[in-house]
DNA sequence: ATCCAGACTTGCCACTGTCAAGTTTTGGTG
DNA sequence: CACCAAAACTTGACAGTGGCAAGTCTGGAT
């Protein structure tokens, strides 16, 4: 049996519950409205339960991280998966990167708060090495096919960095565009904007023609 | 005479040392350790002083975000004017980006959190616009340069996001890397990174070669 | 000299995170 | 079956927080 439906104490699995709750929580208020008796309400436990399955705040909120980490890993692969030609499959990769970010917005809200969470545990920095590892292995795919000599870490680092940036600017670019522009004519699905960044970036990957 | 030294009135200028406290209390412990007593603390003042400048938290913060804009628009504008070359120019911008990013965390922590400020105020969509305006001249310049055919917004779009997700991600990937790879030995300081990752996309932006 | 509007203070309330000390439940052991 | 230690949770307290309402002070205009 699953441990979300064990029912092997008063709650079940609070543990899960709580960690739901927080990200529903972030979700809906952004990091800055998060407070841990709110979760504790919405779990329907007293205000000092998390406490005692995460130690404080932080703790809960690094789990929550954790998770985020998890699933980003579980969609980016599969995405991986989906295409056969690596420059397709890493534009896949950014589109469910972005796009899991938007229908997630909680887990979004808090992955790289480090002033928020503790980004040196051990589950924290695992997590993010096995999602990192699926940007990775798309690059190196992508180098092969275009241009062996690509430094990976830095087209790791410029892809990944477009794609959180996105994220992170979404709204207020909308906001700039729509109020002094055309008047929002513009507006771009977010997962089309990221695979056109993302097919920027590779052909900038390319070797220069002499 | 400027505000800042008119000395009118008890404190003098209040509403820019509640302004600069705000920002070196975000620098040190981040958005989530912003206390509103603290500032009126480090100020001199009592706990309800700076809601009557700012009107409430948000006030103050969206107050701090227009200030780092503000001083985005100077510091890029200045980097801009340095160069000739369209493209050096937006490396430089870039470069300027970050660096500014890095040496005014508190302004760089709180610019784009949406849930913290009020991102519909007149004064901060007006100040984001300015500072926006550096950018979108910059790939103007480059456009007409190496692709007259360039999607201006959507390059201003790809650049930010890439420069936005590099101070986000770099304590991040620092980590990621330092812990599973050779040991650190990549660690190329942030201006750079950010100049190599502009040069990375803007060849990006060549037409392709028929 | 008086008045008043703006600048700030004081005191209060509901709320927060964390801690210490309870109470209940569970699975296992005799 | 009785028991018991440990785990899961509750209760109550504390200092700190943001926001509000009511005060007090100050500087300049009349």
């Amino acid at each position: 049996m699953p441990a979300t439906t064990a029912r092997t104490y008063h709650h079940g699995d609070l543990n899960m519950a709580l960690r739901l709750a927080a990200a529903d929580l972030i979700a809906e208020r952004g990091a800055g409205g998060f407070s841990l008796r709110e979760v504790a309400r919405r779990a329907g436990v007293s205000h000092a339960a998390p406490a005692h399955h995460f130690g404080d705040a932080q703790g809960l909120l690094t789990a929550v991280a954790v998770d985020a980490f998890t699933h980003l890993h579980a969609t980016t692969a599969a995405a991986f998966d989906a295409h056969d030609d690596a420059v397709d499959r890493l534009c896949a990769v950014g589109r469910a990167y972005v796009e899991l970010a938007v229908k997630h917005p909680g887990h979004c809200a808090i992955i790289f708060r480090h002033d928020l969470i503790d980004a040196d545990s051990e589950a924290y920095t695992q997590a993010g090495d096995k999602a990192f590892g699926v940007l990775i292995a798309s690059l190196e795919a992508t180098a092969e096919q275009i241009n062996p000599d690509l430094d990976i870490q830095l087209a790791a680092t410029t892809c990944w960095s477009a794609m959180q940036g996105l994220i992170e600017l979404h709204g207020t670019m909308r906001k700039l565009d729509e109020h002094h522009d055309d008047g929002g004519s513009r507006q771009i699905p977010i997962g089309d904007l990221a695979e056109q960044v993302t097919r920027t970036i590779v052909d900038g990957f390319r070797p220069a023609p002499q």
